[in-house]
RNA sequence: GGAGGGGUGGCCGAGAGGCUGAAGGCACCGGUUUGCUAAACCGGCAUACUGGGAAACUGGUAUCGAGGGUUCGAAUCCCUCCCUCUCCGCCA
């Protein structure tokens, strides 16, 4: 959600950002009705105020006049018929209000300066680590884990429906494994606060960090109790300060959380349909970051790295590239993807999206911290990145540490959670 | 799920149609006093929107779990919902 003043004062700067992000075609029309929507709920207020001060300050002469015995009815009629009004005009805001909410809210983030116009096209590759393995020779998962029995779609399909899986087996000790290497470095080695979150979440927590209102589509929504399945961690743990003030002290805060995520992907039927990666349900340890605004950056950075260094300790070859302003979520101003090199299908495989929302959810779960005692709160800026998603790292680690004989050699820092140094 | 008790400012807690944005206390901030600390005393201490002002500041409106209703006027009365506590039942 925006600023209120930035819709009315600079209304300008984002139908340029808008433009840099390819979707002014669509929201101009809304952006051109904002700066008239929002005059007249400026004096729709003003009009309205302005009444129920009146009627207010009558009121009190009702309860002075009784006090001393006199007769009111005078005022009491005049107060019946300003209240009419009032009602009336009360009517009027509120359609005028939930007319301009209704654009705000639609309207994505304002990506930042750096961040490349354009869409997907123009994301730009900021460094690579590693050397990606040759795709000569080199299994797809999915036939090294048929071999070994690790996963089954198959069966996922029949109980449950496509997108979704068993680990068995080895494989699922992998998948345990992997959730507590992920958990113990974060914790151990990079500072944050373990998280164990509800799956589901309310109407007002997907809002808040902004899946809701535009991409209820792509959410499982529980009818009877109106709540949905989480998508990722960043719900639950973004909206764990949701209308609260933070005190000066205690930014920046930082979370990690493993849980399972559900993603209906309404919009990409038929996509990466072999193997495990892109599933209705799959299973991520999640970085969440609240800081102070001028210290966003230092601290996307920050995550950034905290996600690569689990990449690197896995020894699997990765590029990190910046998002162009087209290509970025709706809620985020800044999005690094680490994409994980995976020879077999011999593509570059989304493992992690590292984005900075500045104050774009903070606005819109109402998190704010008091810089100082005494001084106005502001909001925060939030920011979360995967550290990282299970199946497409699982991928990875079959496709790049698979050898000649068909077996897979655990890295080394897999080793105690998995209880083997080789899958075979 | 059933039966009752509750949700008031950062916290505790009064208020039961008008004098209540809300007593009193704690915490916090500033000051006075005081070898230091402590204590005592004095003062300050919510948020949002909106008007005026370059600003300091200032006028107004709203907010006592949420939403609706009654009323000239609601923290206070009525309805719906949410949360919470106690007891009973059920259950991992």
């Amino acid at each position: 959600m925006h600023d209120a003043r930035l819709i009315r004062e600079r209304l300008d700067d984002l139908r340029e950002a808008m433009r840099r992000r390819g979707v002014l075609g669509q929201l101009a029309p809304q952006l051109d009705r904002c700066e008239g929507l929002d005059r007249e709920r400026r004096l729709l207020i003003q009009a309205v105020e302005e009444r129920k001060a009146a009627r207010n300050a009558s009121s009190q002469d009702v309860a002075r006049r009784k006090k001393a015995g006199e007769d009111a009815a005078d005022l009491i009629a005049h107060g019946r018929a300003m209240g009419e009004e009032i009602a009336r005009l009360d009517v009027e805001l509120a359609a005028a209000e939930q007319a301009l909410d209704a654009i705000v809210m639609q309207v994505p983030n304002v990506t930042l300066a750096d961040v490349p116009e354009g869409d997907e096209t123009h994301n730009v590759v900021v460094r690579t680590w590693g050397t990606p393995r040759s795709s000569d020779g080199v299994k797809p998962h999915w036939d090294i884990a048929a071999a070994q029995g690790l996963f089954d779609t198959e069966r996922g399909a029949k109980v449950s429906g496509s997108g979704f899986v068993f680990f068995r087996g080895k494989g699922a000790r992998l998948v345990r494994g992997l959730m507590n290497f992920f958990l113990d470095s974060h914790v151990d080695h990079h500072g944050y606060e373990e998280v164990w979150a509800p799956l589901l979440v309310n109407r007002a927590s997907m809002t808040g960090t902004g899946q809701l209102p535009k991409m209820e589509d792509d959410a499982y929504r529980i009818g009877g109790d109106d709540l949905f399945l989480i998508p990722t961690a960043e719900v639950p743990v973004t909206n764990l300060y949701r209308d609260e003030i933070l005190d000066a002290g205690v930014l920046p805060k930082a979370f990690c959380a493993y849980t399972p995520c559900f993603r209906r992907e309404a919009g990409a039927a038929g996509k990466d349909t072999r193997g495990i990666l892109r599933m209705h349900q799959f299973d991520k340890v999640e970085l969440v970051r609240y800081c102070a605004p001028e210290d966003s950056e230092a601290q996307l950075q920050l995550l950034l790295g905290h996600a690569e260094a689990m990449l690197q300790q896995l020894e699997i070859p990765y590029r990190v590239t910046m998002l162009a302003a087209g290509d970025t979520g709706f809620s985020s101003a800044k999005t690094y993807d680490l994409e994980a090199w995976a020879p077999g299908v011999g593509a570059w495989l989304e493992v992690s999206s590292c984005s900075t929302f500045t104050d774009f959810q903070a606005r819109r779960a109402n998190i704010r911290y008091r810089p100082a005692k005494g001084e106005k709160p502001r909001f925060v800026h939030t920011l979360n990145g995967s550290g990282l998603a299970f199946p497409r790292t699982i991928a990875c680690i079959l496709e790049n540490h698979q050898q000649p004989d068909g077996s897979v050699v655990v890295p080394q820092v897999l080793r105690r959670y998995v209880g083997t140094d080789r899958l075979a």
